[in-house]
DNA sequence: TTAATTTAAGACTAATAAGTCTGATATTAT
DNA sequence: ATAATATCAGACTTATTAGTCTTAAATTAA
């Protein structure tokens, strides 16, 4: 199997990109989300959860209670997310998984994938929620 | 975590890299292989049966048995490894995990994230195993 | 022919990611 | 106060990938 980001990120954006949909400040459950998003309800607790504890998300208990964005949702980058949930190692080791690859010591598409790594960071702190919501809202997601 | 090829497929693009750095017709054992690469033993074996299976290697048993290229090393692309062991799946979802991403309904980073990975694709099938192992002998890494 | 060496094959274990379950704690409304 | 509803926390199970082990079959050389 070949992919980019873990399923957990992926879960994570969407559920974000879903929260920049309600109006501001207003909280929504993770039942709600799971429903929605047909993500496993706990697995998603877990998720949120960390999204919380890295500041990403504001989340309060009880009834009326959930989870809401802790910033503009403009403001907040898909490579905030990818960060908090699957660390950025992407951004360092050979894609071909050569050892001794390094600058120093290049592999014969060391500098290819150099530029193309480049181009996906500049995706991800160039877009944010804000966007990805833009979009759903557009095209009637829900 | 996030990655883009498997560990099976990392460890076969090195093995035939390295084979590649042998003369023509030449076979080579597991064991020089994983001594050299420091890949494990029986789980290079299983990798290198798979890329047989599928006609990229030779292989030959008994003493003096081994391994080789079942083609010129420049005919020999990144992909051709890669969609034997990885598959190729990556060339169809979409990035975010978006269930409803799709050409029609697209989301806020579809077309960019297309753009990219078509360039990673044009890398895949025009960088040849040929010029992995010339820059492994440039750079002296045996 | 026999022993040594190598790939072939498949069952098995270990590690990690994905997903489930249970109980505690906080908050709201009755 | 009490019941209902939500997050919080962590142990637990399942699925997938990574890696190990054992035996068989083929080939070579003594």
């Amino acid at each position: 199997m070949s992919l980019i980001f873990s399923r957990q990120c992926e879960y994570a954006l969407q559920a974000v990109t879903f929260l920049a949909l309600k109006k501001d400040g207003e909280l929504t459950s993770i039942k709600e989300l799971a429903g929605k998003l047909r993500i496993p309800h706990h697995f998603l607790a877990k998720i949120l959860q960390r999204l919380s504890r890295k500041g990403l998300l504001t989340s309060l208990r009880g009834p009326t209670g959930g989870f809401g964005l802790a910033m503009p949702a403009k403001e907040m980058t898909l490579f905030h997310i990818i960060e908090a949930v699957d660390g950025v190692d992407f951004t360092q080791q050979c894609v071909m998984g050569f050892p001794e690859c390094s600058g120093k010591n290049p592999c014969a598409v060391h500098d290819k994938w150099a530029g193309l790594r480049e181009g996906i960071y500049a995706m991800l702190v160039s877009r944010n929620i804000g966007q990805m919501a833009g979009e759903m809202k557009k095209k009637e997601y829900q």
